[in-house]
DNA sequence: TTGAAATATGTCGTAGTGCGATATAACGCA
DNA sequence: TGCGTTATATCGCACTACGACATATTTCAA
């Protein structure tokens, strides 16, 4: 059994690198997918987020929280896709400092295409995504 | 079966948001790493994409090419890494437009320490992360 | 050999985005 | 009521990636 502090290999370093590059260029399909339909990449994680959530519905600090950014941030996110006509903005009926965000029709729609060719696109690349997984959990055997 | 075009429903959404939201936090883990050696993220990936190349050593264009970045912007961040200390820059005997970039010995140190900390985070998500591929193979089952 | 096209890298100005600091409004509880 | 907390918003700044362009080197065909 290997020590987890043992000297790595090139091996393990390209193995390392392979998986980011993986997720780099997974990345970058995703990217290119939201640009071709007039999303920047953040917008279409956004619209992700609010879609993926509990009712079809997030707050502001939800938001902020799934992408990973701090509050103001994500404030202004929401404000250029209600700008955009992607999602509407209403406060709560029961705590008025919350921003509910939900989708609009045109926001479903073009999230709804998004969404079908991500998941083609995650079906395709699984198998080798998991291989890597698979390799980076072994004992290095070089 | 399910069509590929039929509908998505809130489960699909739902692993779809859950499998970028492990993405992110991954992403999130390996910047703090990175910042915390001093390093900006990309910085990191850089040295990581050297250090996993043949030899141990890359070209500006196969830099750009792993990092998803044009050439221009590769060779900022070679130039960058070079100023910091990270990497030394030399340009290919054979052809003298390629410019090849090596690890210093402070960054090999600095990006052993950061990947023996991803290969711990990774083997601890993996589970997690190759299940939600699982996931979005199936066919949705609601 | 020579000159044009291709390749590899570098420079500069710009646009977009995320953050810190700060502000405002609403809530909750002593 | 009043004060601390929470949720969101505004503003200025720094960073980074890019496009457009520039330079150096190589390749190749005539």
């Amino acid at each position: 059994m290997a020590s987890p502090q043992r000297k790595l290999s090139d091996a393990d370093y390209a193995r390392l690198a392979n998986f980011r590059y993986a997720l780099r260029r997974f990345l970058e399909f995703s990217g290119n997918a939201a640009c071709g339909e007039g999303l920047t990449p953040r917008q279409h994680q956004a619209m992700l987020v609010i879609r993926g959530s509990d009712g079809g519905r997030a707050s502001v600090g939800r938001l902020a929280e799934r992408l990973c950014l701090k509050p103001n941030t994500a404030a202004e996110l929401a404000k250029r896709l209600e700008t955009g006509g992607w999602i509407t903005r209403q406060s709560d009926a029961g705590d008025h400092r919350i921003i509910i965000l939900k989708l609009t029709r045109s926001g479903k729609r073009t999230l709804e295409k998004l969404s079908h060719a991500h998941r083609r696109e995650l079906r395709q690349i699984g198998p080798e995504i998991t291989s890597l997984f698979v390799s980076l959990m072994e004992d290095d055997k070089d």
